[in-house]
DNA sequence: ATGCGATTTGAACGATCGTTCAAGGAGCCC
DNA sequence: GGGCTCCTTGAACGATCGTTCAAATCGCAT
């Protein structure tokens, strides 16, 4: 193959992934993907045999994408912890305010659409979801004692795109960011209540068991 | 019209609404909402100009059938507003449970469904939410004092919109409804702190003069 | 050059999509 | 009963849907 030249199959994928984004599934045409792809039907069915096995096929180039593409951006430019949760989230909002608040997230959006009839594909989105809560879930781990000790990490970062997910599908709803930015504000809110109980809980440690000093550990 | 008989237009609305629910509104064959109300083509056309014009009317029901169909039986069930908020969730979670995990919220399947391409059905769908929100609202402003002053009660009752559209997402999307309730436990972990948070203000203010700023008067 | 599997081409298919409309009741006023 | 309006009937339409497949072409080892 020429260099710079895209494979097929993930030529399919890319232009599947962000018509399926922009329209959904059943409102994307089978045409659609060939015309915006530049391909013909038999080199689609060639490499899958269906329109469901494309949808698998998307969504296992989500799968695959949500590291490099999602995660990775925020930890560039981020480095605490507790601040990357809420970089993702202000990234996801960035992405919604360019598209002038309409796509929202894209696994979500087939979550509604399509979890119920495809069990294969019910079952891929939710590995994102959890792929993504479990990144998400590192950060918490990453917070240490910035965290209550009772605090379920893995619940808390479920309850992150929980949020985030709520929030775009009303901010979609109102064509307007607010109703993502106050529901990330409750959750910023929701963080602050915590961050202030694991201090109270350090400085009782500190207290009976380790030396005095600065509540935080080090740099 | 005899009695017991449905009228036309009301029987196609409600044909529709569940079957938008179950399949999604592209899924939804005009052919399938006729055989199931046990019309034809003529009669729903003549009701309803275009398929699109149907998804209004559907959205416009739902909008009148918020109050009666769920709010309702919920204020019957809890008078407690706070324990409200929560009964309202446990209802949305019975249904789910019903369902075996499938279908989720009507109205926010279509919202990441229809609204970026149905401008009337987006503002509609905004509609539904805002409504819905605003009666959790009344219940948050209900419950005066045992949340803090400075908790913005509209604000709060569209975050439990977001908490339970995200937590139904991830309950579809797992088949389970584990996510649901994690998101549930983490609101009212949230609802309990700020609770607290108001019973520490009541006792301040009946004991000793509060911080500066205009104090707020009787609730 | 030749042979051969992998890939692409693009016309065509049957099914289903949303929608139309001429014809025919149903109910009601005069 | 006649006439008018409202509503229903159901066959049929053109468009578009997802999909197929025989033929052509490509990539490459021999």
């Amino acid at each position: 193959m020429a260099p710079g030249v895209e494979p097929t199959r993930e030529r399919i994928l890319r232009t599947a992934f962000e018509l399926f984004h922009e329209q959904g599934y059943h409102a994307t045409a089978v045409a659609t993907i060939l015309r915006e792809s530049g391909l013909n039907p038999g080199s689609m069915y060639h490499a899958f045999g269906s329109k469901d096995d494309l949808l698998i096929g998307v969504l296992e180039f989500a799968l695959v994408l949500c590291r490099p593409a999602v995660i990775a951006p925020v930890e560039a430019r981020e480095a605490d912890p507790i601040g990357r949760v809420f970089a993702l989230l202000g990234q996801y909002r960035a992405g919604m305010e360019l598209r002038g608040c309409r796509m929202g997230c894209p696994i979500g959006n087939l979550a509604l659409e399509v979890a119920d009839d495809h069990p294969r594909a019910r079952e891929l989105i939710h590995r994102n979801f959890e792929n993504w809560a479990g990144m998400v879930g590192e950060w918490l781990e990453a917070a240490g004692d910035r965290l209550p000790r009772d605090c379920d990490r893995v619940r808390l970062a479920r309850f992150v795109l929980t949020v985030m997910e709520g929030g775009l599908m009303q901010a979609r709803a109102a064509g307007d960011l607010g109703p993502f930015d106050e529901s990330v504000a409750e959750l910023r809110r929701y963080f602050d209540v915590l961050e202030e109980k694991a201090r109270g809980e350090r400085v009782g440690k500190a207290g009976t068991k380790t030396r005095g000093g600065a509540p935080r550990g080090p740099g």
